[in-house]
RNA sequence: CGGGGCGUGGCUCAGCCUGGUAGAGCGCCUGGUUCGGGACCAGGAGGCCGGAGGUUCGAAUCCUCUCGCCCCGACCA
């Protein structure tokens, strides 16, 4: 038995994630470039699997996609004050150009939220020009200091949605929907449970009036921002004069929203279902959902198996692994590893018998069936799968999910939790919404993730740091 | 930017202290035997040892400079 390349996640939970996404095949450091990745072909089957579920849902809800410069006029992210202030220390900028140095440097786009100002400037003249729905999918740049695969990394791919309306409220229910929509994905299609809620002005985008978030429950207990969704209220009308003429002939500012998911999307997908065998796929996400290993030993019997295989895959659509000079063991690691949901293996003995082999990835159940029910039993395990899968990860956030009442409770829950370590929690706690609060918290090395949209537990109480009266409990929680 | 580690065949690394013909395992290629959970045997290809300079008869090894990457903190989709 050849040793596992995988680290145990209960080893090093850090280690255990690099290991499962390289030997998954899903992406490797770029080394040439630092802190960027080189997304592979597994990996970015399942970025465009995501693409097309969210793409197809933001049509549905009316937008548009776009596709805007990457170079940003420096000038252009100082027009809104917390914004430059916000995202200047990570910037990347260009100033020389075709062997001169520019006048103006460009900034490699962080976000687009300064262009899009510009071009609704352009655009948007009359309320019938409104609401103005558009997305864009895109590459950024962050220089971050810390990074790591999918989760942070210094360019990813995301898309950003970028929306103008006559009022605030229309404006609100639009961050709303989308805020829904990305809860939809990421609960229906990834199998990856998220809570929903506001986040405290500490944390909001800069710029924004108010922020939106899902939060999701990695396996090592830490949190990740799965997708944001911001109220840009009148801030970047007002910074890049973004008029339009009401209905009464009044002139106003537009409200505006802005919203994203990106690539770190794929690790929250992995540190959610992944096992020490490697990735875990949900069913939805896996562009490869069954693989059928041939199993012979002479040629007489290669022709037989391969003849039946050939038949079974049509049925079900699956891939046949028709590599030569593995063993079928080897195959069989090759494909867990790589998270393929369903794995079929058909021998001899099964061909002469009409069976064949099916094995569940998330489970490692494997059961002989009949062939007759094969295309069946395939629809139904793969339903089975992601239901499953939803609800072991659900159970999972629920039994990591605690209440606390003081300061130095919760400071005990999280102080010692790591990524490497694990056992972080989600905590419960009243917590007024103020940036000495966040800054309490900070000291400990976690954070206020959100102020959940549903408050499921005691409604209002006293604030753990100023004992003022707060309308429900935040979660709060060590995270990526 | 502070602390730590590391650059040697595709990958993981040994060799460096004590200078003297560049190694191992894995992977790869060819042939044969294998094949129901990581096969075995035989043969083979592949490296100016991150870069520059210096010391020396001689440098992967010693000295100086330099570039880059990884990990740990402060910042973050």
């Amino acid at each position: 038995m050849a040793e596992s390349p995988i680290t145990p996640r209960e080893k090093d939970f850090a280690t255990w994630y690099q290991d499962v996404v390289i030997q998954g095949d899903m992406a490797e450091p770029a080394e040439i470039v630092k802190g960027c990745m080189v997304i592979k072909p597994n990996g970015y089957a399942v970025w465009e699997v995501l693409q097309r579920e969210l793409d197809t849902r933001f049509k549905a809800t009316g937008h548009q996609n776009v596709y805007l410069p990457l170079l940003i006029p420096e000038s252009f992210l100082k027009k809104e004050a917390e914004h430059v202030e916000g995202f200047s220390p990570e910037l990347a900028v260009v100033t020389v150009a075709g062997g001169k140095k520019l006048e103006e440097p460009y900034v490699i786009r962080p976000t687009s939220e300064t262009i899009v100002g510009h071009f609704f400037a352009k655009w948007i003249q009359s309320h019938r020009d409104l609401p103005m729905l558009i997305n864009q999918w895109a590459n950024v740049i962050r220089w971050e200091l810390r990074t790591r695969m999918f989760l942070r990394t210094t360019e990813f791919l995301w898309q950003e949605g970028h929306t103008a309306h006559s009022t605030h409220e229309e404006a609100l229910e639009e961050v709303i929907r989308m805020l829904d929509v990305y809860a939809e994905v990421a609960e229906d299609v990834m199998a990856m449970p998220v809570v929903k809620g506001v986040k405290t002005r500490a944390e909001k985008f800069a710029g924004a009036l108010r922020s939106y978030s899902i939060e999701s429950m990695m396996q090592n207990g830490l949190a990740l921002q799965a997708g944001t969704s911001h109220d840009l209220g009148q801030n970047f009308g007002k910074a890049f004069d973004v008029q339009f003429q009401s209905k009464e002939g009044k002139l106003d500012y537009v409200w505006q929203t802005s919203w994203g998911v990106s690539t770190r999307l794929i690790g929250g997908l992995i540190m959610t279902h992944s096992d020490d065998k490697g990735l875990v796929l949900p069913p939805k996400m896996a562009h490869r959902k069954v693989v059928i290993v041939p199993i012979f030993r002479k040629d007489d019997e290669k022709a037989i198996v391969m003849e039946a295989a050939a038949k079974l895959a049509k049925e079900v659509g699956a891939h046949i692994d028709t590599r030569e000079g593995h063993s079928p063991g080897a195959k069989f690691f090759h494909w867990e590893r790589r998270g393929v949901p369903i794995v079929l293996e058909l021998g001899p003995r099964d061909v002469a018998a009409g069976n064949i082999v099916i094995k569940r990835r998330d489970s490692g159940t494997k059961e002989i069936i009949p062939q007759t029910e094969l295309a069946a039993k395939v629809a139904e395990t793969l339903e089975a799968m992601q239901r499953d899968m939803f609800a072991k990860a659900k159970q999972r956030l629920a039994d990591n999910t605690v209440v606390a009442n003081s300061l130095g409770e919760v400071r005990e829950i999280l102080d010692d939790v790591t990524a490497e370590k694990g056992g972080g929690k989600f905590v419960m706690a009243h917590l007024k919404d103020d940036p000495a609060n966040d800054a309490a918290i900070k000291e400990f090395r976690a954070s206020v993730r959100n102020i959940p949209l549903v408050d499921e537990y005691d409604g209002p109480g006293k604030c753990i740091i100023t004992g003022e009266e707060v309308a429900q409990r935040v979660v709060i929680a060590k995270s990526y």
